[in-house]
DNA sequence: CATGAATGAGTCTTCATTCAT
DNA sequence: GATGAATGAAGACTCATTCAT
């Protein structure tokens, strides 16, 4: 039965170009820019004719959504593995687990700086729609980590008097720091000792305990 | 006779009109992005000649560098007044002092939500120029933080162990998020809400204690 | 059958049109000169979209180049066919020889009063590197020219004591005088009585013989 | 009688003005070219207001007519003193004059090379009516020169069946070369020589004499 | 009378998008 | 289905000219 599949040879293939121009795309925004890059210059790159990029997408924003969706989705696969929040039930579990995200956090940005620096500096100046998605973005990310402190303080690991909702919005707040720190200083060291401050900071905050 | 003033009437007129131009640039890059902004509109919302503005700024690059610096030099402005450093010498002072601080973001950000929407959403994808400003800008902000940080592990309110430089970049990503989270929800008592819970973030950590 | 040639049906029309361009660009220019000329009129008068003639030239200043260019392969070749400096060996196929070379200068410039016009009084306006290139254009044929004279010399039938250099310059600039006489009076029989009278100089001088 | 005057003080400062941005402007144009110049660009090398220069010429283009206007009288004016058609009646005395005018003309456009370029060179490309003012121009000089080769051919020095028109073209066509020699190559000698060699064309020919 | 601030017509040039081949 | 030639809207920028001070 393999003609059962639906999915011809053809449509593989249109598949895979349409991927291969996603993530030319991509390369072609992180490295000059949105604005400054033009649908020729990702053909060009492909080595296919700028008119057939418009065969797989309707217009220059319509690729720039797909980048982005793509991305988001990477993203969240990679740090959604094995981190479910429910998965823990200590603090020391917790320590762990927040420890692993950090880790597939430098993974994933430190892996390719062209990431951060399109979703955080390129893509919401793209123009009004897109910088609604960033900030949806955040909110979401916000969300999801509440549900992390949640669990936490549900469980007696965390204070019971967190405010959940901006606490995850301060957590989220720095972790997007590390990640713009890890523009400008890479080195996976650099990324190693941020991390830790940052987890010192949020377990134990940074007074002096009497 | 306040003839004694040097300068002109004309010379205050062109730099009134100067500081509009930038006003009115910085009001068309917040609302409608850097790209989609013409000198054309700037003029045209000025009522003055699109000509008028090549003679006070070289070209479209040239205002935006104004533009920014002039927003850099308001928040700094605002947030250096009476809030030196070595101006403090407790945990309770400093607890005041960080209150002071996050008043005065909120103050300037809450106040006029174009700032945060252009210099956090729309600077950095101008071009790759301006991307490496606005990091110089979180790179400075981190050394401002670490300095108070630094302050008070010397003075011995802050935690001996603390990684200084990783924590200020913490913190500020804190602020960061605080700010952006105030584009969604530009309600004072929000803002409130999340300054306070960054602060208890920030000195107590999330940790239960037992 | 003629799909031997390598070259395909679009390749040659894409030539085609390139030329067109270069052919209505000198139009235009030697109508109402090069700066009074936008690329848009000569887009108009072709009947094509501005955007296209960038398809086929960088820009303004890149025409104008090849323009030239084509009108000085234009009349060199015209000029060179069957005029070689050492194809004659007396005075007598000499002055036949020079007899020819004017026939084909008044050919050349008689037919299409615009190269004149163009290339004598419009080109060396453009711009500095313009100008330097018509006093290249000046200097090439003034040691066409000389090889000439040189090969009279050194056969005996000019006199051997000859300035050929100075000479060769002088010769150039009569020609030049009688290019420039041909704006105003085009008529053939002009032409042909200026084209002797220069002749007759150039072989005898002005003087009356004792 | 101081007064008799009918010229002012202020109206002479006029005047002077007015010659200053004639000449200005002349540099200007022969340095950069008439389109590459600006009105700000004379006013600004004058030091004085560019809405100044509004008060003396109705346009730039007519500053450009009154630059040649005095350019032209000043060549013609240099040529003319002492060397009139009639004021020679042999041979040696012509060569004697004609080898004055070169010298003069040497003299005249050796001594400043941005008369040559922008008379020669610049002038015809400004626009049509300039075109026409320069072939004016021309043919002014052809008869001129045609009114002393017709002195000598009435007074016998000068072959009897001259075609004076013709030649005149001819002789200016050399002069023109030399001028056009000189932009290349100002040296004094280089311009002897060629002069010596135009003038040896002019009276005896290139053909060897039997 | 001198000034230079203001103006906007005019030009080059780019690039996303369409469509005939 | 792929291609790239053609297109023209759009935008940055210049500069001659005017005119209020």
């Amino acid at each position: 039965m393999t003609t059962g599949t639906p999915v011809s040879r053809a449509e593989r293939k249109k598949q895979e170009l349409r991927r291969e121009i996603i993530e030319t795309a991509f390369d072609c925004f992180a490295e000059r820019g949105y604005h400054a890059t033009g649908i020729a210059d990702i053909a060009a790159r492909l080595g296919i004719g700028h008119g057939t990029f418009y065969r797989y997408f309707q217009n220059k924003r319509d690729i720039v959504d797909h980048v982005i969706t793509d991305l988001v989705r990477t993203v969240v696969a990679a740090l959604a593995a094995d981190n479910a929040p429910d998965a823990v039930s200590s603090l020391a579990e917790y320590r762990t687990q927040t420890a692993r995200i950090g880790d597939a956090l430098a993974g994933i940005f430190g892996g390719d700086p062209r990431l951060a620096r399109f979703l955080l500096l390129e893509a919401a100046g793209i123009d009004a729609e897109m910088r609604e998605r960033v900030l949806d973005f955040y909110d979401g990310a916000a969300q999801l980590t509440a549900a992390y402190l949640s669990h936490g303080v549900e469980l007696g690991y965390l204070r019971a008097d967190l405010d959940v909702e901006g606490s995850a919005r301060a957590i989220n707040g720095m972790i997007l720091a590390a990640v713009l720190a890890s523009l400008r200083d890479p080195a996976p060291e650099s990324q190693a000792r941020l991390s830790a401050a940052i987890r010192r900071v949020m377990y134990d905050g940074i007074a002096a305990r009497d």
